[in-house]
DNA sequence: CGCAGAAACGAACGTTCGTGCTATATACCT
DNA sequence: AGGTATATAGCACGAACGTTCGTTTCTGCG
């Protein structure tokens, strides 16, 4: 198959990319269930029938394809939950959305480990280097990110506005850690309804009348 | 296997059994900040003055070795958290305390990689075998605990019997998981605060008026 | 003391890990 | 099409892993 004459389009790169890419693509698969010190390049060039040279050459380190590979997942991450739940509007809606499709994120088995970023944090979480400020700043991201819906949803005037948002980040944050590791460790699914119970009461007993309407009246999942 | 003539007396154990307890209390240690892989036995047998072969020897293979560290660690975690526990008088006061000594065990560096078990069951959740079963139960003993003490505290007329104790075990559960992520990955020590007032503002939104009077005024760490 | 059994050792094994080096094949540009 | 940059393969390395084995040292009871 030959590519077009003139120009390169912006969007098809060099081969060597695409392979990258492939690459990643396993690689994240792999250290969501096996960790990011189980994905060995030896392990990931036989799923992919490639020499290790071959696979190594794409990064000058193991230590480079961790960071890539979690780099990688953010991406995945940024796709499948954050850019849904921005489509909805600001406030307290999509303050619930944010920890609804997390949950459905993890439920659904976009990573074959629950939580990539969970998980790797685990890992790393005492071994200092840039896999761990990586997966640091991300999970930042994400609290900074919560935090950030809380206030919205308060400055809408459908949230308490005594409310510590961090606090309350935390609080969610948590709930949806504890569910992931209560769907890993013992397959119990129902761990998310809990976490949604949870969030939802939590969400009701501090709106405000008008954004009491916004949020379900019941779960989906039940 | 026959019993010796004269009954040593219990305390005074044979060599090889004390070597296995300075084995196995280095072992929990090091798998707590470097996790149950990353335990391995030449590293192990440096850290103790031992040959790799002589410290091998007291178990049959690694996977025994970390099982063995995994019921240490468990010993450890009753000693330190159940068990003064277990002195508070039952219901809500017990209920709180477990929650509170929990924290305070992760915050007080008990174990050098924050909570033994967070840490392994992460490592372990999708690996079947001894290990993670062994894992897996201990923490199922703890929310068992946890939801006991739950209904405990119903039964003696001090908190909301609506409640669904599975549930509120999950809650606290998952808050300290939440404080035990944070505090490892962001040394952030505020999380503990975090998890504390949470959980003390369920219990106390949920208490009857007998049962608030015996929740604390304030909270020590602030 | 003497001696059996337990405990610890040292060396080696077969693997697998990450990482170089060098050569060849492939893709891309003119 | 041709030539060059890039992508991949092959091979080898040193280190670390868990594990085994035969030997040596220690321990505690008779």
């Amino acid at each position: 198959m030959k590519q077009k004459a003139n120009r390169p389009i912006a969007g098809a790169r060099a081969k060597g990319e695409r392979t990258r890419q492939a690459i990643l693509e396993s690689a994240v698969h792999i250290a969501s269930a096996e960790g990011l010190e189980g994905l060995t390049i030896g392990r990931l060039a036989t799923e992919l029938d490639m020499s290790k040279s071959g696979l190594f050459a794409h990064f000058g380190s193991k230590e480079e394809l961790q960071v890539a590979t979690v780099e990688a997942a953010r991406a995945v991450f940024i796709r499948e939950v954050i850019r849904p739940a921005l489509k909805v509007e600001a406030g307290i809606s999509r303050l619930w959305t944010l920890c609804d499709i997390w949950l459905s994120y993890v439920e659904s088995g976009v990573f074959r480990g629950g939580c990539f970023f969970a998980a790797a944090a685990s890992e790393f979480d005492s071994r200092p280097g840039a896999v761990r400020d990586s997966i640091a700043e991300i999970m930042k991201e994400w609290l900074a990110g919560l935090s950030r819906a809380v206030v919205e949803a308060q400055q809408a005037g459908q949230l308490d506005k005594a409310l510590d948002p961090t606090q309350l980040a935390f609080e969610f944050n948590s709930l949806e850690l504890g569910a992931n590791w209560a769907f890993k460790l013992y397959a119990d699914a129902q761990a998310f309804v809990r976490a949604r119970l949870a969030i939802l009461e939590r969400l009701r007993r501090h709106a405000t009348p008008a954004g009491a309407l916004l949020l379900p009246v019941k779960l989906r999942s039940l």
